[in-house]
DNA sequence: ATCCCGAGGG
DNA sequence: CCCTCTGGAT
């Protein structure tokens, strides 16, 4: 086994241990209410979308009791996860097109899941793994900042990087590496202040100390008194 | 006051 | 590649 595999491997041992799959953030059990809060979950914390999805799914909990909700009901009710406005007309084209192009049920192939308004690459690559357990790496920003720190890949592009984390990984613990990763990433290593003190990666982190942030090229320095020591 | 960082569109 | 959309966290 060369190194570079042996490290990522006990990276994820590490996160195995540390967080167990009942803690990450998708607990959504249809492939609709999967589908909508990853489109939610866009560029907002788990936390706001955790709050606005239970009344959300009381109210409208199919694609065909969302696709004719009142458009202004539906971006009162997602207000707070940001860019509203688009967010709110995603999910209900959305389940409009659910509806019209798919039988009310949401697609299994990425190909048909990128058709859909507001569903991108990692979407479609959550929605895959956790609703239709297509093995697969899911690569958002977190993800991709974990994955320059820890060298993975030598790219940015998230496709190169999911193919080469794919080969650093057994194919059986994609999925979980994916959504622990980012779970991480958004609860623990964020870009802004990372919550080194929680880490269990700290022995591993080659930017821990350093100050380090984000990017590794940026090497942007913050106060010796904020997380970083 | 600045930055977060997914999707879509130019 | 570039830019915009937003509330919230810092």
């Amino acid at each position: 086994m060369n190194p570079e595999k042996k490290r990522a491997l006990s990276i994820f041992k590490t996160l195995g241990k540390r967080y167990p799959s009942a803690d990450c953030e998708l607990d959504f059990t249809n492939p609709f209410e999967l589908i909508v809060a990853t489109v939610l979950s866009a560029q907002c914390t788990d936390k706001r979308v955790n709050l606005v999805t239970p009344p959300l799914f009381k109210k409208y909990p199919t694609p065909k009791k969302m696709a004719s909700a009142k458009i202004l009901d539906l971006e009162e009710m997602v207000r707070t996860t940001g860019f509203y406005h688009n967010k709110a007309r995603n999910i209900q084209m959305l389940s409009q097109k659910l509806l019209t192009d798919f039988d009310g049920e949401v697609p299994s192939t990425l190909e048909e899941l990128i058709t859909l308004p507001g569903v991108g690459r990692k979407t479609a690559n959550v929605v895959l793994g956790h609703a239709f357990g297509v093995p697969g790496i899911t690569v958002d920003t977190h993800f991709g900042r974990l994955s320059r720190r820890f060298g993975w890949s030598d790219s940015e592009d998230p496709v190169k990087v999911e193919r080469d984390v794919m080969e650093l990984i057994p194919e059986k613990e994609w999925t979980n590496l994916s959504q622990r990763l980012i779970w991480h990433g958004r609860r623990i290593c964020h870009a802004r202040k990372p919550a080194c003190g929680a880490c269990p990666l700290i022995s591993l982190c080659p930017s821990y100390g350093i100050g380090e942030t984000d990017k590794i090229e940026a090497m942007k320095l913050v106060k010796p008194d904020s997380a970083f020591r």
